[in-house]
DNA sequence: CCATTATGACAATATACTTGTCATGAAAGA
DNA sequence: TCTTTCATGACAAGTATATTGTCATAATGG
């Protein structure tokens, strides 16, 4: 079973990684799809749970990617009363977000239901070491992202 | 310089996925932005380059998603006259999809643009080992798929 | 104080997919 | 052969993750 369409190492690497990142997207709302989070709430969520209150600007500045994606799903969040917002002491306009209880509850029963999933897959993922991937994987990232910078229609 | 959101090996593996898939998505857009070719084209002719002329079903299936999206990125192909259709000997309703002399021309030109561009990481990439790297992600891909078939309202 | 920058709010667009439907042509079994 | 089932093409709409653009206003920094 072959599952590669390129022929570079390169480009066999990000084909398995858009692969994965497809599987892991459908599989996490899958299993949360009766919670009503998506991947990307669960990704605000997890912030607020690692950093504590955060404003939105510095929630999409740490994820790199635009204050305006990360404010659609805050918006989303507050609807369902999982977030809140509340005064930020260094700004008076840009208010800090936190969890509310129902928030922490909900996300806990997430989290809870994740670490049954990896653990059946204990067995499965014998003999790769996942942080090391994760970190090879940043290294990669980050030699990508240094270069495309330099990219200025350098056409052939 | 923190780039994860979470506590779980596999939960930053994934994290590490997501912002790899989002850069390599974000780069080749760039890289090949003046030939008008998105990623999700660009891998359609890839399919075409390494296997010949398919059909649009088999090449759905080959990476594994709905025939839908591949039809709709051969319509786009074929309207800008970089792939045709062919009779299929074996199907007389299903014709296969062929490059055209331009789609080859311009499959070629992006090759030569990437490899100049993998060539210029060398350095960055040196000691990682990018076909392991792929190998182990295809793994915990099929580890994820598997258990995935089993989920079926298992919440807690 | 004034110019610049940051934020929020709102809108539109992009990309890579999916699900659903329907008519028809092809394959497979009774 | 007949007929039921499956595969394909064509078309439509929706979803998930994210972007760019714009505007008014508030905050910051020289």
């Amino acid at each position: 079973m072959k599952d590669t369409t390129s022929d570079t190492p390169l480009g066999e690497l990000i084909n398995q990684v858009r692969l994965l990142f497809h599987q892991a997207v459908s599989t996490g709302n899958q299993l949360h799809r009766d919670a009503g989070i998506s991947m990307s709430m669960r990704a605000v969520l997890e912030q607020l749970a690692q950093y504590g209150a955060t404003s939105v600007p510095d929630m999409a500045r740490r994820r790199n990617v635009t204050r305006q994606h990360i404010q659609q799903i805050v918006n989303d969040l507050l609807e369902a009363g999982l977030v809140t917002q509340t005064l930020n002491p260094a700004h008076k306009r840009s208010h800090l977000i936190a969890m509310t209880p129902d928030g922490e509850r909900l996300f806990e029963n997430m989290r809870e239901r994740e670490r049954a999933f990896y653990t059946s897959l204990a067995t499965e993922l014998d003999g790769i070491d996942l942080t090391q991937l994760a970190n090879d994987l940043a290294a990669v990232r980050a030699a990508i992202a240094s270069r495309a910078e330099q990219i200025d229609t350098v056409s052939t």
